[in-house]
RNA sequence: GCUAGAGUAGCUCAAUGGUAGAGCAGCGGUUUUGUAAACCGCAGGUUGUGGGUCCGAUUCCCACCUCUAGCUCCA
């Protein structure tokens, strides 16, 4: 008899020969599976399992069975859209987080009141009761169908699977290519809401059609997919780019050029505090401050692989002024210019996309002995990097940025202590800012691509040493094929903001590649020349999409150490106009960043005002306090704090800031 | 870059093939205020840019620019 495999450790008998739902019913009620896995399989509860299985149930609320739910959605949604759209031709339809979607390639562009209808047309479909069926067909047979009902992609998809059976799952009038499982009838389908389509290249590939995808969210129950919904709205409150406008951060100009960012004052304050920080504590780590310029002679990215390896996504080279005028002479057209730039004929500056190359030159500018390493050179060094159209948003991805970069140049034996330390440099500042989910990203070659220099034993050694650091320090990390950086590879720091939202931030790299191609060395112990080892990284990555973090991460309400403006005093009335401004020089004194609001609204409405725009405190002051050197504290969240003397105040804020909280 | 959508006052948003409107912000005045919005008034616009259709375009058409969602990319 089959044995169904319980959280508790029993193991009750199923009844033989029939349904996994049948026999749920009958031996273990409580127990709200969505389907069972079998030896990791997955079955539907429709299936018949045989005498000898070992059945764990899925129970719904995991996400595995939340899986299952979006997964039949996307199919149920499938069914209305072929309904509403006949000859619509189906892709793929996978359920993703909180939701699904589906690629459909048809005639008419979708548009939102489409949507409406599709989810009306599902609604319907729901009430229809409709079991899903699996069923099974031979290969040969499944792709005769398809093809006859011109499904290309599903036969494309066919055409790429080894099995020679092939499922089908079929929901009343609707069939499709699935591996399953999926819900037992479309009425066990939860809550869910349509909310966007957009274009999506068939396979991912862009020399492919552009399909047209449905995205959806699902839940099991209306009130999970509020919930959803809810944070939804909350993220779009936070929106970087609305609250940088709103609080007068950041400003992006058409005048300007698109990601190209102008930090207003009060954005600049919470720049200038980060990077002060910064500056503070790579001195205590032995970093040296360098300054480079933002353009650098072609030859110089020539050597180090970025212009040939990544010319497309670079602002195109500025050409010498002599020799544009000659190639004029020589009526040069786009084509030529553009051939004889790639076979070096043509010189000219290249706005730097990396750091890198110019830190290299500091390194080289000078012979260095083994006593000198590790040489670390720091800089804020701002890098141009010509994004796709399409790919800018906000501050968070832009053309131009500055990283807290960093080069690190060390002895082979070094390099895996060197590494340690950037790690916890890099988690170190995560905490104080907030940011505890930190997820490592271990992001190796992809030894199928050829958009990496370097030999294959230099980065198998480097990937050694990555691993080696991680598993030293006993993190928790994941894998990741194909995202190293051209010249090495690298740990990835993945953090998740107060949004549960997930960014790619620092980032540690080690590189014996670049020191290779730029001929780096310095003088060993044994009066030999030896090649150094290079580590390039940034804790935050760019400050610009930092930033940009920041303020969804803090709604805009920073701490205050990062405020631009740490207190307003509010007086009471007129009466109190010299004492606020004698407080106000006060507070300014204690270095603190204060602004009078002395306007002839009512005390209300200033509060307001101040707590509108995350001022962290405010100081009232009225009659009372003046009379006792006193400011009535209020904070933009807390609220009333009391009434104390104004040194008090001060030294309540400064200890505040200190501790970075 | 690709697909779809959008662009109206500093901000958020209305409206229309026939002189473009509100709230907030701004400015001027009245009010002198005790912990999340006092009152009155004024000003603010080549409706993204350039072309076209039309007696007339902000509205319709075309091109370009920028933005948004997603795809692709992300050294």
């Amino acid at each position: 008899m089959p044995v169904l495999l319980l959280a508790d450790g029993s193991r009750p008998s199923l009844p033989a020969g029939v349904s996994i739902a049948e026999a749920l019913r009958a031996v273990a009620p409580k127990v709200e599976a969505v389907a069972v896995k079998v030896n990791g399989q997955m079955r539907d509860l429709a299936w018949v399992p045989p005498a000898d299985a070992e059945i764990e149930p899925v129970r719904k609320e995991t996400p595995e069975g939340l899986d299952i739910l979006r997964h039949s959605l996307s199919h149920i949604m499938a069914a209305a859209v072929v309904r509403l759209f006949p000859g619509t031709k189906l892709a793929i339809g996978p359920a993703i987080e909180n939701g699904f979607y589906y690629d459909f390639d048809l005639e008419h562009k979708l548009t939102p009141e489409d949507l409406d209808r599709i989810e009306a047309e599902m609604t319907r479909i729901v009430k229809e009761r409709a079991p899903f069926q699996r069923m099974e067909l031979p290969r040969a047979e499944a792709l005769r169908r398809l093809d006859a009902e011109g499904q290309s992609y599903k036969v494309e998809l066919i055409e790429g699977l080894q099995d020679e059976t092939i499922s089908f799952y079929r929901s009343g009038d609707f069939m499709d290519l699935c591996r399953g499982p999926h819900l037992a009838t479309t009425a066990d389908a939860g809550a869910f809401k349509l909310l966007s389509v957009a274009g999506a290249y068939w396979r991912g590939d862009e020399k492919n059609p552009m399909l047209q995808r449905v995205y959806g969210a699902g839940f099991w129950t209306r009130q999970a997919l509020d919930e959803h919904l809810r944070w939804l709205e909350e993220a779009r409150a936070r929106d970087h780019r609305h609250l940088g406008k709103q609080h007068a951060l950041f400003h992006l100009n058409d005048l300007v050029g698109p990601g190209l960012v102008l930090w207003m004052p009060k954005g600049a304050i919470i720049r200038t505090e980060l990077e002060s920080w910064i500056r503070a504590e790579l001195r205590k780590l032995g970093y040296q401050g360098v300054y480079t310029p933002h353009i650098g002679r072609l030859g110089l990215f020539r050597t180090s692989g970025h212009y040939p390896y990544y010319r497309e996504s670079q602002y195109p080279p500025l050409i010498d002024r002599e020799c544009l005028a000659k190639l004029a002479d020589e009526n040069c057209g786009c084509a030529e210019l553009s051939n004889r730039l790639e076979a070096g004929e043509v010189e000219g500056y290249l706005l730097k996309p990396m750091n890198c190359p110019l830190h290299i030159q500091i390194y080289k500018a000078a012979q260095r002995s083994y006593r000198d390493l590790p040489i670390r050179l720091a800089e804020f060094g701002t890098v141009y990097r010509y994004e796709g159209s399409g790919e800018l948003n906000g501050m968070v991805r832009v053309r131009g940025f500055t990283q807290d970069d960093a080069h690190l140049f060390c002895a082979p034996e070094q390099l895996e202590g060197e590494v340690e330390a950037c790690v916890a440099l890099v988690q170190s500042m995560f905490r104080t800012l907030g940011l505890t989910q930190v997820q490592m990203r271990v992001s190796l070659r992809d030894p199928a691509s050829d958009k990496y220099v370097g030999s294959a034993e230099n980065w198998a050694r480097a990937e050694q040493n990555l691993r080696h650091v991680v598993r030293k320090l006993g993190l928790d990390y994941v894998e990741a094929p194909g995202e190293a950086a051209f010249y090495g590879p690298k740990i990835d720091f993945i953090v998740r903001d107060a949004l549960n939202r997930q960014w790619q931030l620092g980032t540690v790299q080690v590189d014996y590649n670049l020191p290779e191609r730029f001929g780096l060395e310095y003088i060993g112990a044994d009066n030999a020349p030896h090649r150094p080892v290079m580590v390039h990284r940034a804790p935050l990555g760019s400050l610009e999409r930092f930033v940009g973090i920041l303020i969804e991460h803090y709604g805009a309400a920073f701490p205050l150490w990062l405020s631009p403006e740490q207190v307003r005093v509010l007086p009471i009335g007129e009466a109190q106009t010299e004492y606020a401004a004698r407080v106000t020089e006060q507070l300014k004194d204690a270095g603190l960043r204060v602004h009078l609001q002395a306007s002839n609204e009512k005390i209300g409405a200033k509060i307001r005002q101040a707590t509108l725009d995350k001022v962290p405190y405010m100081a009232i002051v009225g009659a009372k306090e003046a009379e006792k050197g006193a400011v009535s504290v209020r904070h933009r969240k807390d609220g009333d704090q009391g009434v104390m003397p104004v040194e008090d105040f001060a030294a309540r804020m400064r200890r505040e800031i200190a501790e970075k909280t």
